[in-house]
DNA sequence: GTAAAATACTTGCAAAACACAAGTGATACA
DNA sequence: TGTATCACTTGTGTTTTGCAAGTATTTTAC
């Protein structure tokens, strides 16, 4: 049973787990090649940050989903958590420098959508 | 048994399947929001054309994956089927306008695992 | 201080998707 | 004509997913 931590990881890059091949966009997509973790990092990227904030967002990710992708995003160091502004021990997400480099991303994935699916409204502001 | 084909479809835009939402990231994802289909994109980038092209790529996908990807490229109107240059019977795939506008997804893509992800080599020239 | 609500998960299970191997007809080619 | 290649399909176990439910902390309300 794997618990969600961030835990210490090495500074230095950790040798790939296991790739499919070196292909830049082959290691992207066993980061985020799943139909849920870009949703995640899109709601990060609105400045949303609690697990709650990810449950209510329209598509309804499964929880136990969201704790996986969580997980996985934190060993990834693609987000990081950081303790709600209220000083309680409850935790908040956000995205590291290697999350927000996603942006662009993001934004060529959305302005693909508005362009070529009919009937989607964007809900993120530019850049 | 679906069979794979290129059969007609309505022209004007088919009214969407079942959304998860609006948004646009969410239905693009809808699409292509798997660990395969952008990297059969990114071979019809590189000028690979032909089923066994696809299977040959150094990932190894399935072809039972394949064909089903393939089917729902087709139906997504992302790619199109054309007769082999050789004139045979035999078909080819290709980027229909739709699909060449995920460019600059797939750059984008690019870009951040060479980036971020050690080790990682480009085998995609540059736009 | 205690009860109730909210939060952040985990667990269990059926259904779907996946990976892998092995076919199967059609071409292409010699 | 025979062999190899191609573009698949089928069958099989395994893994992942989706959904409901449960649990243990935290906050909030009183």
């Amino acid at each position: 049973m794997p618990k969600a931590q961030a835990s210490k990881r090495p500074l230095k890059a950790p040798p790939p787990p296991s790739r499919r091949s070196p292909c830049p966009v082959s290691c992207a997509l066993d980061l985020f090649g799943d139909r849920w973790t870009l949703l995640i990092i899109r709601d990060l990227m609105l400045g949303r940050s609690r697990f709650k904030d990810f449950v209510s967002s329209p598509e309804g990710i499964p929880t136990n989903i969201l704790s996986d992708r969580l997980e996985r995003l934190l060993e990834a160091g693609i987000v990081r958590q950081i303790p709600t502004t209220e000083g309680g021990k409850r935790m908040a997400y956000e995205l590291t420098e290697k999350g927000e480099a996603l942006r662009p991303v993001m934004k060529s994935i959305r302005d693909w959508g508005l362009t070529w699916e009919p009937d989607t409204k964007a809900v993120m502001q530019q850049s």
